[in-house]
DNA sequence: ATTTATTTTTAGACAAATCTAAAAAATATA
DNA sequence: TATATTTTTTAGATTTGTCTAAAAATAAAT
């Protein structure tokens, strides 16, 4: 089944507050999508009728197992989006967000199974979230620092936390990217720094703060 | 200025259109558009208080020069796109077209030009039409198929002439893709067959049959 | 337990894009 | 030139998604 891209809005907003909360409310969907709650309510009915959402006046509402597929779907194809256009064009993490919002209503299925593909099978979009498999099977990754990483192990560069354009800087010159393999090779005591190998280049080594900042995870 | 999505395609349309005939008549873009003539004749009304028509009443219309600035850009679009699409995740040149129908609304200037970038400024997409520039400029090439390029020149493959699953396979084993780099070496009389050299791969021979069916271009 | 405040829903209107059926204009034909 | 045909436009209705203002339900406060 195909659905609008503002149906498609809705349901991914809803299945992002249900998150948080068991039950989701109208006014906080409104505020979500920058809309009215009497145009939510509107929508709640609609997507009650395709039996995307378990819905009852006055009482809150939450998505269907259906209605919950569909949201995994537009999340996976959101942070596939997000991962490429960070790791293939370049963007920066901030700049992402309201790109992929688009384009994730792009729904032909061959598209992002070959985009998945093209990109590795990537497990972790560029804020650190999870991405969502073809079977709507979401991966429990537990990220780490560089810095608590064991000595010998390769890891998968998912995130950074401070997004400065100082630190930036520094990571394109290490050329360590989002989704970049390291290897961590020692740590030294002195100053706490760790010698790491970044997929063909040659070794090299970074500061305790560049490391606490790079999280990573295994696979 | 932004433009919705209906009138991106009307928009379009009536730019290519406008390729066959000088003036573009309510029919036949009714008939490219999959829709009713009285739909058509709504929105003309619209393009033309947007200052992207001229259009008179029962005589015809086309775009100002204004419109076709925004035509050409989404021409652009949808030809990176296809380029993207066939070059970069492998799809077949006759599977793109409704997808990149799609993400040629996603109009975000930086997206496009990271886009442009990533692909190495194409100029011709997959079906050998040509992609215009960043200012609207459409560049002029002349496509000539494999069989009549001069012997040591370089040539860029834009578009393949018999489509088929068979001529696929063939080219695949060869390494060749629009957008790749050929060398032609030498041209053999005994059967007209030719040595080239594919990007970085060691030089190989396609026979005649084949080259007639490669059109590439200079640059 | 009332009163007050908040949240949610309804009623009714509106803009964008579409449609059908009928009218008007332009073309083609006799 | 008068008539028939085709093309285009208008009139009026519909669907999707939105809004404001008012009513109804729920929750909080006295
Ligand atoms: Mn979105
Ligand atoms: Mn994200
Ligand atoms: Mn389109
Ligand atoms: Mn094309």
């Amino acid at each position: 089944m195909n659905f609008s891209i503002t149906e498609e809005n809705y349901i991914k907003n809803i299945y992002h507050l249900q998150q948080q909360s068991e039950l989701v409310n109208t006014n906080s969907l409104a505020f979500e999508l920058q809309t009215k709650p009497a145009s939510v309510t509107d929508m709640l009915k609609k997507l009650q009728i395709k039996n995307l959402l378990d819905y009852e006046k006055y009482k809150g509402f939450r998505l269907t197992n259906k209605g919950n597929k569909v949201a995994i779907n537009i999340v996976r194809r959101h942070r596939l989006w997000e991962f490429f256009l960070v790791t293939k064009l370049g963007f920066e993490w901030d700049k992402v967000h309201s790109i992929a919002e688009e384009l994730e209503h792009v729904s032909n299925q061959e598209l992002i199974q070959k985009l998945d593909r093209f990109l590795n099978h990537p497990q972790i979009d560029p804020h650190g979230d999870p991405i969502p498999d073809g079977n709507g099977k979401i991966p429990i990754i537990h990220q780490l620092s560089i810095a608590d990483v064991i000595e010998n192990k390769k890891v998968i560069v998912s995130s950074v936390a401070n997004q400065s354009p100082a630190i930036l800087e520094l990571l394109n010159h290490y050329h360590i990217n989002i989704g970049t393999e390291i290897k961590i090779n020692q740590r030294f005591s002195f100053d706490r720094s760790i010698e790491i190998k970044v997929g063909k280049y040659a070794p090299c080594i970074i500061s305790e703060l560049v490391a606490k900042n790079i999280f990573v995870h295994h696979e």
